[in-house]
DNA sequence: TGTCACTATGCAAGTAATTGCATATGGTTT
DNA sequence: AAACCATATGCAATTACTTGCATAGTGACA
């Protein structure tokens, strides 16, 4: 399981509420891990209990209060420890994959309407990532330093996405053909 | 959850034990999908409660009794009703990129071993998907028929493979830089 | 003035997947 | 003879994730 560590590198860098873990989870590592607010607020429950961060209360006014985490030293031994240890290869289950391979059980304009779709889906996507990415080619060199992982990771969003599309047009072609 | 539906899919086709569904299983959905035996075993023992799927016992000689599968009219209909609606959008939880995102923290050595081992990962996968691939090219026209989807699945698992590769190159570059 | 979105957190129940173990035979390798 | 691989199936415990619900205040919009 490493929900847990990818809270913890976004800890790493700055504490922060459960709340804002999850949109900093989407913003950030959105494009290759998603998780719903329920998981994330169960898991730092339990990293609480293990002692991997600390919590405090704070106040707030007109706004609920919040329960903002930080790492531990605990928690950041773990973190790199668990970032020296190799991973095991990416799990890939992909259902609209298990449809196309059963292509021939549906109606070509069922498929044809999914993949249509799903294709717009990583239009959007890529067009986000795209985006992103130039406002990163546009900072200055010494501004990047921190942010070059980031961009790694945003690079692999683009290559996979740009994949996706170029498979979907191909599809398209084929049931339309 | 459609482990069920990939299940059923293999089914379709042809009926099966659940050992030679689990090496079907790797061989033509494996591209995109992984499960383990007991996900397998556990999944046909429920959908044969639900009435998805017949059973019959086939004593062997030599080797241990076969339980085999078959798909019924309930689950047929279950199948084509599941491949008729639209699903979620792919869920992927790539720990690879959360140690990359803080790959700050850890020794380039370590991450440039790791990515050289994914990059490996894929280079085989790669070359086992485009030999598949020169089989069904060389096949005559008339005997593509059937495999027309599942080369499709196989394109998307190409396709997907050379992103890594090429991703793997740029990270490569950046460490070594 | 009702409805919607945003901030902020959580429980409870159920489903799905992983990990580790267990059994049993036959054939091949060392 | 021991080790290992392939065939063939499964249980039990734990971990992870999903689904549905619940609470509660603020600000904007129509």
């Amino acid at each position: 399981m490493s929900l847990k560590h990818a809270i913890m590198v976004l800890l790493e860098t700055e504490s922060g509420s459960g709340y804002d873990l999850l949109k900093r989870f989407k913003q950030r590592l959105g494009f290759f891990w998603q998780a719903s607010h329920q998981q994330i607020y169960q898991q730092l429950k339990v990293m609480h209990q293990d002692g991997l961060i600390d919590c405090r209360l704070e106040a707030q006014q007109g706004k609920p209060d919040k329960k903002v985490y930080a790492m531990t030293s605990a928690g950041h031994e773990e973190l790199v420890n668990w970032l020296n240890h190799a991973c095991k290869a990416q799990k890939i289950n992909d259902s609209l994959l298990v449809k196309l391979y059963g292509g021939h059980l549906l109606d070509k304009s069922v498929l044809l309407d999914e993949i249509r779709e799903h294709k717009s889906q990583h239009e959007k996507a890529l067009a986000i990532m795209l985006d992103i990415e130039q406002q990163y080619i546009k900072l200055k060199a010494g501004d990047r330093g921190s942010l070059a992982f980031p961009f790694l990771t945003l690079r692999r969003g683009i290559l996979g996405e740009q994949a996706w599309l170029a498979w979907s047009l191909e599809v398209e072609e084929f049931l339309l053909a």
